[in-house]
Formats: C-alpha cells, structure tokens, sequence
DNA sequence: TAAAATATTTGTCATAGACAAAAACTTCGC
DNA sequence: GCGAAGTTTTTGTCTATGACAAATATTTTA
C-alpha cells in the first residue's frame, strides 16, 4: 500500500482509452457496505459495531448475507457526528441526536480566537477567499504575502495560523473538505515554490523530514522545511508517511544528524507519543529526533532523547542550541 | 482523519520546546501489537488472525492481557510476504518458507522489461542515481531531462517509465521503501515547478482532479495534471484522497465539464471500479468522469459513463475528442 | 487449444464477551 | 472556593470461532 506502482504505461495500443456512452439507470437507494463506511468515515469496523450494540446507532439493514449495509441518511449522520468528535466532543452524547441537533453543536465549538478582534487575524482576509472558491485568487493573494513577509514570516504568521483557522472553520461545519483540500494544494503549491527557490545550505545539522505512517498531512512537514531552510539547514524530505524501520535506515544511509517528524491535531497525542518512543528505541543515539507540531504543547510528560518543538516559531532558536552543542565536538 | 488541524501555535512561550537529554535505557526485544503490525504491514488485522489460524503464521507471543504481540522477526517476513503479494503471489505459497527462501523468490517477478536492452530504458540511467542516494544530483538530472525534452515528452517519456521500473524494482526488493520514498519527493518537486512555469490555460474542458480515500499517490495525477496542462485543458487539483461526497460537491462548485481521477496500481482492480461506479452512480449525468492508471489496461469490462484512460499517452486524443463532442452543443 | 465446470484459496464479515486507558465526576484537605 | 486524589463511566480495541462469496487455480469437456 505505501509503495507506488503507478503504471500509465500499457502495451496495447487499442485499449489506451475506453469509454462506454450511455451511464446506466440504477435504483436511486444506494447501501453502503461497513468497510467502505469505515473508509468514508474514518471510524473502525469494530467501533461501528459497537456502537451499533451500545447506542442503537447506526442501525443499518442487512443483506441476503446478513450483512450490514448503511443507507446514506446514517453515513451521513456519521460523517457529521465524526467532526464533532474531532472537535473534542464525545460519541455517547451525540449518536442520539437528530442531524438538526447536531447542527446546532458546531458553534459550541471555541470561537474565540477568531472573535479576537484585536489583531486582523489571517483568516479574516483568507476564509473568504476559500469560501469563494477562487484558487486563482487565493494562490495569488498567498503568493503576495510571500515576497512582502519573506518566507520565514510567511509560513509562522499566516500560513501555520491559518492552517489552525482552516481546521477550526471545519470543525464548525464551516467549510466543506473540498474546499479544504483545495486550501492545502494551493499553500502546498506555494510553500513548494519558494523551497525551490531558496539556496541550498550545506550547513549542519543535516536534517531527514518526514511523517511517520498515518500522518497523511504534508503541510506542517513543508512549514518546517520552510524555516529550517531559512535558518541555513540542510534538508532531505521523504515525504509524508514512512514507516519507523525506514526512518532508521535512512537516517544511516544519509548520515543525518537529526530525524524531524511531523504530527498534525489529527493524531492523538497517546499514539504519537508511543510512535515517537517507538523510533527512539530503534534509532542510534547519535541522531537526534525532533517532533513538531501543536499537540506536543499539551503534553505533561516528554519523551528521554526527544526534542519536542510545538511552535515553529522555536525552530530558530532549537537549531542554534544544537549548533552551539555540537560545535566544540565536531568543528572545534 | 481527512482534515487538517495542523496547529503549530500554543499559547505558553515557555513551552515552545523541551528536551530531556538521557534517552532511557529498554530492554533490545521490541514486541508489536496487532494494530501496528496492520499499519506497518497493510495487513488488515482480521487477515493477519486469519492466517495464523490457518496456517500458523504469524505466531505471536501474547502479553498479559491474551493479545497478541509479534516479534520482529514475523513482523519483518510479513513485510516481505506483502512485497511479493503485491507482484502477484498467493499468501498460502508464502507463509511457510523461511526468509531465505522468501528472498529467493524476489527475482521471480517480471524481468523482461528491464532487460530488454534494445532502447536505452530511464531506468538504467535513472536507478543508480537512486540508488546512491545523490537527491540534489537526481533532481538536476530530472530537471535537465525535463529542459531538453519538454513536460510532455518528460513526462511519457521519462517521468512514467521510471515510475514503473521504480515498483518493479522494489517489488524485486532491489530499493528501499525509503528510496522509493526520495525519488517520489524528488520528481514530485520537478513536476510542480514545472506545473507552476507553465502558463494557466481557461480553454475548455475544465478539470477536477484528485484520487479517491486510499489513493496515496500523487505522482499519477501531477502526471496527469502535466499532460492536460500542456493541452490548454484547466486543471483544478484536489490533492489525493478526496471522498466521493465531495468529489461530487467540488464538481458542481467549481462547474467542472469532467472530473479525473487517478489510480496507482497499488489499488486492486476490482476496489477501484467498484468505487468508480459508486461515483458515476453520484455525479451529475453532465459532468464526465475520466479514470486514469495502468491498471485499467488490464479491465475486461468497462463502466458505463466512464472514460478509462489506461494511458499517459491517450490524453491528448481523450481530451480533443472531448472538444470535437461538446464544441456544437457549447461554442456554435 | 479454448471454453466450461469444479475445486481451492483467501479476505472479509458476523457474534458476543472482556478489559484497560481516558474522561468525567466525586470526595477530601486546605 | 480550589486543586489534588480517588472513583465511576465511557469508549475503543482486542479475543475467538464460524461462515460465505469472490477470486484464482485446476480439471474436464467440446
């Protein structure tokens, strides 16, 4: 699953395109079958079973196999209660709503950051043009701050609160997951741009980025690069999701000197933590680890030999800590 | 799951970083537990019962609660069995053979392809550059190809190729998983400078792009993004793994005349069409679906509505035959 | 040799009970 | 009233075994 074989090439010619005219009828009450529910909602086979015994919800039909198959009104009653628990919410509470009453919930959710009126934050200037579904705009608009801010500025005062104002605006039911897909290509795109346009440092430490299998979230792996690349970093990015065995032998392989990971809200902060522990039993202790991203700042207990970096506004300050440490060892 | 709630922002200063300097000393045997087995491996935990029922491997210890835990000896020959599985064998045949003779088996796979020492394939220019971990080196010498040949013929020519010989060779287990992992990142980055060079088109028809949950890989749509660019074709990318609820919103959002979908062959066939009829099922009659990837070529039965581009290289001809349907009904 | 029929392999689904970690709630001491 | 400590509830994940249908392999038939 996490190795591509994209294959565009066939050997026929006759069969490069196919396409059949007439879309055929079908009856308009589509079932949908628990593995795909567990697909479309990200909530596991067993909790849905649970649930089921638990609460009475869902309540699905069963086939000639007497097996489960959900009708969409309850697919999508779990797409809505699956939110609510990602905005810290909790199952027992919500499977006995109606949709209407879950609705109302999404407001309770904190609002008080955007109602912060102070300071303009960047989501009074961005969520309009989400919203507008104008990605032409919206890329341009980011790709202006850039040159104004430079890139250091750029990722710490809009991007990276913006991303917080993204998924909170979600949260609150808000914004739909395609316009949030459509946000992150076009931050993606631009953070891409200008790490191709930065110079390439050579200066320790050498840094291999990655998200370990599960953290599908490019984005805070690209902020990080972003400022590490300013700070004069080395980097080698693999890209989202490589397992912990290959974090190992890559970080052999290429000689780095410190493995940094990301992890977005997404995750839960038990199974990150684990996962993190886990790579440090099996990572030579000669390289470091550095973990970013929100979560780690709700943490009591760190993790021995692991530097937890909650705020990409430390990086500077964490990179020239490790340079003045190894300093007299390696250079002096 | 889906959504982003990178949050690199907290609120105390104070907490912005820590690090604890002793790593704790644990005992060397490291025992998993099923749910990581099934994230390290794919193997779904139902799967992974299953066949230690039936043919008593795995075999893990069990903790003090009954569950169970796998040494990484097993958790590493499943990781094997996973690799030759994806090449096509049968887990029955597998299970019981030592690692040696597991190994043995990696050059069973098709060889034929790379062998053929006719035409000078990319792979045998390309597989050392990966091979000897040189990310600046490989990335210039794609941006050279990319110069000289220009993004279409980069793209068909040398961009797709590589990419099966990449899953091919790491099918044989001639590269790391982490190996892959670079070259993705690397030929990602050339692909979207690329993509950002070149000129934004507003000739019909307009594009959807993105992969259904469970389609990780994006090389396949930036290809696809490329080849319809350089048609003038107006390409809105979602990213990968967008849920077909709102692939189906997106579409009628942004007015799209078709939506595309990319498929690495990492998907099985019948899964994937499976959920391309689900969507046909969903979309608007009006909006056309093209399904592109490898795998299609080898589909013996087409979906009604649906045009199955199984080919890089048929874009062009999809998408002219496309203009040549829609230019009475729109343009005359 | 190709197609049709039969057999085997294989993944996924079902049931129902159990348990531990996290969260919520209660009590206690200051 | 407030924070720490203890108790209860909630919740996800795990166990076990049985069943079945789709995919693949094998044999039989034309």
């Amino acid at each position: 699953m996490s190795i591509m074989t994209v294959s565009f090439i066939c050997s026929e010619r006759s069969q490069l395109s196919k396409t059949i005219p007439a879309p055929k009828r079908t009856k308009p009450v589509l079932l949908t079958a628990i593995g795909r529910v567990e697909r479309e909602t990200g909530l596991a086979k067993d909790t849905l079973r649970v649930w089921e015994r638990r609460y009475g919800f869902p309540k699905p039909l069963r086939d000639g196999n007497g097996e489960r198959v959900y009708p969409p009104e309850q697919v999508e009653k779990l797409r809505v209660i699956r939110r609510l628990m990602d905005g810290g919410m909790r199952p027992g509470k919500l499977v006995n709503a109606t949709l209407a009453q879950l609705s109302e919930r999404f407001g309770a959710s904190r609002v008080e950051d955007s109602s912060r009126s102070g300071e303009p934050s960047p989501m009074t200037e961005y969520l309009p043009l989400i919203k507008a579904r104008e990605a032409g705009v919206l890329q341009r608009q980011l790709a202006h701050d850039l040159m104004r801010l430079g890139l250091q500025r750029f990722v710490v005062d809009v991007v990276a609160p913006l991303n917080v104002g993204v998924g909170e605006a979600w949260t609150r039911g808000e914004l739909e997951v395609y316009e949030e897909h459509l946000y992150s290509e076009q931050v993606q795109h631009v953070l891409r741009q200008a790490l191709a346009s930065a110079p390439r440092m050579t200066r320790a430490p050498r840094l291999l980025l990655t998200t370990l299998p599960g953290e599908q979230h490019q984005i805070g792996l690209l902020m990080a690069q972003a400022c590490l690349a300013v700070e004069g970093a080395e980097c080698l990015s693999l890209g989202p999701q490589t397992p912990a065995r290959d974090i190992v032998l890559a970080a052999r392989a290429h000689r780095v000197d410190v493995v940094g990971l990301s992890f977005s809200s997404a995750i839960r902060l038990r199974e990150a933590r684990a996962a993190v522990v886990d790579l440090r039993k099996h990572l030579d202790r000669s390289i470091g680890i550095w973990a970013g991203g929100g979560l780690w700042a709700g943490m009591k207990e760190p993790v021995a030999g692991v530097t937890m970096i909650a705020s990409l506004d430390a990086i500077p300050a964490v990179l020239s800590q490790w340079r003045e440490q190894h300093s007299k060892a390696v250079y002096a």
